[in-house]
DNA sequence: CCTACCGATCGGTAGG
DNA sequence: CCTACCGATCGGTAGG
């Protein structure tokens, strides 16, 4: 049984507005506080998983209450589908960004394909290991609970993602540079690449670079 | 409101004991049930993830209602220590027995470090991908769920497990038969190898044969 | 975006 | 190993 708060003498206590207190126009965040929860749902995704994360977990991280996230998303699985689309969409802007840059530093010819491998292994570890890295390795991790529609939504991405890797892989086997069905091949290297995620640790000797160097040598016969 | 199941003549009616009925000792199991648990639990953790399966639908899987595996195992929990740990067991075994194989086939002597190669990715394939893989693959999802103890307790399979690519890695790596950090060139393997479990199809063309023939030809320079 | 809450699920157990 | 059940948790919502 409750007390009610105010037993007595209501119209002498100061008339509190129901609700939150309006935030004036220049307070507001103008809609950041969603990019607070996909972080924070991120990183937990990242760290126990989908399943094993708690949505009011996530309420915390972000700063707000147990109820709060469904305000920005529908649900706690339309809050997957967005880490795992923002996180694709940022590898493929990253990506792209990378390889221009390289084809700049080139003289605008098209730089030769080890060395656009080289960028690419470069970025994707970036995008995978770097600062602000938790939302591919969701994906990695939690592709198989995402429903049919959002792996599809997805998958396009991806699709242009795993694109960017295809004339420079052909390039090198047409050359000799790599070996085996390239398809096959191609796979193989995501995954030697993907792995990192599961024992990378920022806090040991190994760089990015150092990754990057391991990967190449590796893979590419420089025999040829 | 139940009705009692005898009302009436309850003398009459043939004495029922309690409990279930013994079985006849040629009839018991000798306690085959706790394996079926366990490969149905395998499976289930496999398709949809540790925190995401049910136990009642493990029971439902392996036969039994909803409380049963518990008379098994302690908890769930316990469940997923003993899959990982079953599975790292099986993976070790069968790389010795292959690789002493190898070596009769060699006529005992140790066979060329290619050869050794060869070999142990055919078997971690098979492990992996092959009839009854769904063990292993828990544990490269999964081991983020393992207690801090039972994760000691799998290490050191693990590290025993591992230990068997050291010697023909680093023949390989002095032979110049593959280039780069030897200590990160083995993960990398590894998770060439290991991501094969996020895209094989059996269904599809390639065989397991097929990966081990690409992943050597990935890895191993032939022209030195 | 908070408060206050619901309804279903799910791991687990007592007793036989 | 089944029956019958509990207690806690957790995704999600109505209303402001």
């Amino acid at each position: 049984m409750r007390f009610p708060e105010h037993p007595i003498e209501l119209a002498a206590v100061p008339r509190r507005t129901r609700g939150r207190p309006r935030k004036s126009a220049d307070e507001r965040d103008d809609g950041n506080r969603r990019q607070d929860v996909l972080r924070a749902a991120a990183q937990l995704f990242r760290q126990h998983g989908f399943a094993a994360t708690r949505t009011r977990d996530i309420a915390t991280a972000a700063g707000m209450q147990s109820g709060s996230p469904f305000y920005h998303f529908e649900n706690k699985q339309a809050l997957l589908g967005a880490v795992i689309l923002e996180g694709m969409q940022r590898a493929v802007t990253r990506q792209k960004a990378a390889m221009d840059q390289a084809s700049e530093a080139a003289g605008n010819s098209p730089p030769d394909p080890r060395q656009q491998l080289r960028v690419l292994i470069r970025t994707h570890f970036d995008v995978l290991l770097g600062p602000d890295s938790e939302f591919i390795p969701v994906m990695l991790y939690e592709w198989r609970s995402l429903t049919a529609m959002q792996r599809a939504a997805v998958n396009d991405l991806r699709r242009s993602y795993e694109g960017m890797w295809v004339a420079p892989l052909q390039a090198l086997v047409a050359a000799g540079a790599v070996s085996g069905d390239p398809a096959l091949a191609r796979l193989m290297i995501f995954g030697a690449l993907n792995w990192s995620v599961q024992w990378f640790d920022p806090g040991q000797r190994a760089t990015l670079d150092d990754l990057t160097d391991t990967a190449l040598r590796l893979f590419l016969k420089d025999c040829a």
